[in-house]
DNA sequence: GAGTTTGAAACT
DNA sequence: CAGTTTCAAACTC
């Protein structure tokens, strides 16, 4: 029996054998830095590493050898340890194995992930590069593997080049799913299939009666590091009935913190759907706090929901409360899902990234990844994604028409221009007109008025022909701008 | 609520 | 990769 294995933590929430939870350190991040920590007293050892964006937790099993129901012992082994291969780190794991239900969800980039499971070779090699495995296995993004399932060989091959030391860490085989978003957090899976595990995750979650807070919540009203927040440490009562997989099931109190729930990845793995219009109790002191989420319920009638069609699948939810016929996005479709997902993947690494991101563009709070190709609409209806999301369009975009824009900044359209229906760009001339421009339309204005004057003509005259250059000038700017923005234009 | 419009996703 | 079709949401009446 492991070190870990000995710890006995009670919480209060009902959580079925190989359900998940997110937990947080009750004092903030462990001495080890990523890892969770060699700590051998009796509190609880709560994981979460911070890594960008990335966030990992701990998923804990019931030991279900505590005689009373409403009380759980939970025992938790530092698989993140090992992945990490620093020897003093194996100890733990090292003397009882890996419990054969032990799940956890690590996160990490997949180069991270590729260094570290590289580096559990003997003998250095890449073989054990997920690269390598994922030309493969998994899927590829680029040069850089995103996902990586291992097969049972796979997994053994690795166990053979894993230190001495080590080796009976992975007495029972091991799948590895990194990275399946691309730029999201990892899953490391014990003993489960892949499948298996999102599954029994998604089951628990799904179960009606879990309440936990949703990503739009925490995103729209807390700070995850802010001092004081009142999230920090989030007191929740949660509760689910066992499904049918799973036969032990406990009383929990979780803390929880606004981070564990912000990436897409999780979304996966904690449909938001599964918090729907469910009540969740933030304490803070005395206080009790009540929130709800709502989510849109899609209304996909031919795509099964499998398809990017479905807003639900393609935010990585199951379908909860929604209007969809024949849908098979859903716990009972696990594996024709997982199919679904692979396919667009395989169509686009990035299908399932936020479209809208983070990175600032001037005063615009963020920008679409890809840019919207609207037409009709002049990007100020919800057909517009950018409009839809709150943001300008950007030079990412090949809308025809475009009038979100910054006013300020862009060309307004005139009633002329209106009556004629010419298209407007969506970047900025500013762009456009360089320094290079600048002093060639001088240059085109002195060559004029030069020609003016020894040409003999009076000023009227001169000055008529060097503002026609300069109209000339000016057409052949707003050609290229229109041009750069690919709308036709007839001038 | 039915029908139309729209643009992203999927397909060819 | 461009053109077309499919799809579901947005919109209009």
């Amino acid at each position: 029996m492991s070190e870990l294995e000995g710890h006995e933590y009670t919480y209060r929430i009902a959580l079925p054998e190989g359900s998940v939870a997110p937990f947080q350190h009750p004092h903030g991040s462990p001495g080890m830095g990523n890892l969770v920590s060699h700590q051998t007293s009796a509190e609880p050892v709560y994981s979460r590493m911070e890594e960008d964006e990335y966030t990992t937790y701990r998923i804990l099993h019931p030991v279900a050898r505590d005689p009373i129901p409403q009380v759980a012992h939970f025992s938790s082994a530092a698989y993140s340890e090992y992945l990490l291969a620093q020897p003093s780190h194996y100890q733990h794991v090292q003397y009882g194995g890996w419990p054969s239900h032990e799940a956890f969800q690590y996160s990490m980039s997949s180069g991270d992930v590729c260094r570290t499971v590289s580096s559990l070779g003997s003998d250095g090699a890449d073989v054990y590069s997920l690269d390598s495995y994922s030309t493969h296995q998994g899927f590829r993004h680029g040069n850089q593997p995103h996902a990586l399932l291992l097969s049972p060989h796979d997994q053994h091959k690795m166990v053979e080049k894993i230190p001495a030391q080590t080796s009976n860490i992975c007495q029972v085989p091991v799948q590895v799913v990194c990275d399946v978003n691309v730029g999201g957090p990892v899953m490391v899976l014990n003993h489960c299939s892949p499948d298996q595990i999102p599954h029994s995750m998604m089951s628990d979650l799904n179960a009606e009666s879990v309440s936990m807070p949703a990503q739009s919540f925490f995103s729209e009203h807390h700070s995850p590091h802010e001092p004081g927040s009142d999230i920090g440490h989030i007191e929740m009562i949660v509760s689910a009935e066992a499904p049918q997989t799973h036969s032990t099931s406990a009383e929990v109190t979780v803390s929880l913190s606004p981070e564990h729930y912000v990436s897409q990845f999780n979304q996966t793995l904690y449909p938001t759907q599964a918090f729907e219009h469910e009540e969740v109790v933030q304490t803070k002191g005395c206080e009790s706090v009540k929130w709800e989420k709502s989510k849109r319920p899609c209304n996909c009638t031919k795509s099964q929901c499998l398809k990017l069609y479905c807003e639900c699948f393609a935010n990585g939810e199951f379908c909860s409360s929604c209007k969809c016929t024949n849908c098979f996005n859903n716990t009972e479709h696990v594996f024709e899902r997982s199919q679904a997902v692979k396919a667009c993947l395989d169509r686009n690494p990035g299908a399932f990234r936020p479209k809208i991101g983070s990175r600032k563009q001037g005063n615009v709070k963020g920008c679409h990844t890809k840019g919207c190709n609207c037409k009709r609409s002049g990007c100020l209806k919800n057909y517009c994604e950018c409009y839809e999301a709150k943001i300008m369009c950007t030079s990412t975009c090949k809308c025809v028409g475009c009038r979100n824009y910054d006013e300020g900044c862009d060309m307004k359209k005139s009633s002329e221009q209106d009556r004629h229906d010419i298209y407007f760009p969506t970047r900025c001339p500013v762009s456009v007109i360089t320094r290079d421009v600048v002093e060639a339309t001088c240059g085109c204005l002195l060559a004029q008025a030069e020609e003016a004057q020894k040409d003999g003509h009076i000023a009227a005259h001169a000055e008529r022909m060097i503002l026609e250059e300069f109209g000339q000038c000016l057409t052949q700017i707003v050609r290229s701008i229109f041009k750069s923005s690919r709308v036709q234009f007839n001038l």
